[in-house]
DNA sequence: CACCAGGCAAGTA
DNA sequence: TACTTGCATGGT
């Protein structure tokens, strides 16, 4: 294990491939040693896992463990009964997660796309190329990439890697990339760097997430017993 | 009290 | 194109 003494390695200092491979493989393997596996992600369908993405964002899961329970207390929680309730009544049910009004906007964007371009099928929909499945998502308001990956990764369960904010945090604390790195670049670093896996993409964005939330935050890190060594803020 | 959380879209110059 | 701002609850 490594502290989280600063490193004598400039961030502008540029790696050669293969090290930077070795370091996102290091990143993962002391992550997945730390915490075990995490079976992400947390839901039961996928339809749920879209919603999760959707309620996420900018938002703590806690949050939106909330709101799913009310979702499906109220059952409201189907393309079809999503669709059909009152907007009025769905963002009431989501007020836990934050941005309720504009969530509910989004929730119901999402299930107008599904219902009205695949007839209410999920399934049809997530099972198209990714490459389909992404320019879809993100011509749907409210969905951007994060939400588009996630939806892709966990729901679809295709490979493609998902970048958030952790992701960019801790590349950056490892002096691996610059602090305002694109997301297309931080995905493409992935892409290239790690074989094309759907569960190891899966496993290692929620290890990402777990090391993100105990070890970098944005502020009051807590360095100590830090799987990986990064660089102090 | 201030700050943050598994973003995104719309507005401004 | 490149910034800025609004959205909002609940935990630390």
């Amino acid at each position: 294990m490594y502290g989280c003494r600063p490193s004598r390695t400039p961030a502008t200092l540029p790696l050669c491939a293969a090290s930077v491979t070795r370091r996102l493989r290091r990143l993962y393997q002391r992550a997945f040693e730390h915490f075990g596996p995490l079976h992400w992600w947390p839901g039961d369908s996928p339809f749920e896992v879209c919603v999760g993405a959707i309620l996420t964002q900018n938002t703590a899961w806690t949050n939106v463990e909330k709101a799913i329970t009310n979702l499906k207390a109220r059952r409201f929680l189907s393309v079809r009964g999503m669709h059909l309730v009152d907007e009025v009544l769905l963002a009431n049910a989501i007020r836990p997660s934050g941005y309720y009004n504009q969530k509910a906007k989004k929730l119901k964007a999402f299930c107008e796309y599904v219902t009205r371009r695949h007839q209410g099928s999920l399934r049809v929909m997530l099972s198209q190329p990714i490459d389909t499945l992404r320019e879809e998502l993100l011509s749907i308001n409210g969905v951007g990439p994060e939400t588009a990956d996630s939806i892709i990764l966990y729901a679809a369960q295709q490979p493609v890697f998902v970048v958030d904010a952790y992701t960019r945090r801790i590349l950056y604390r490892m002096g691996l990339t610059a602090e305002d790195a694109a997301y297309h670049e931080l995905q493409d670093l992935f892409h290239a760097r790690l074989p094309r896996d759907t569960a190891y993409y899966n496993e290692f964005h929620a290890q990402i997430v777990y090391v993100g939330k105990e070890f970098c935050r944005k502020s009051k890190p807590r360095c100590d017993r830090c799987p990986v060594r990064l660089r102090s803020r």
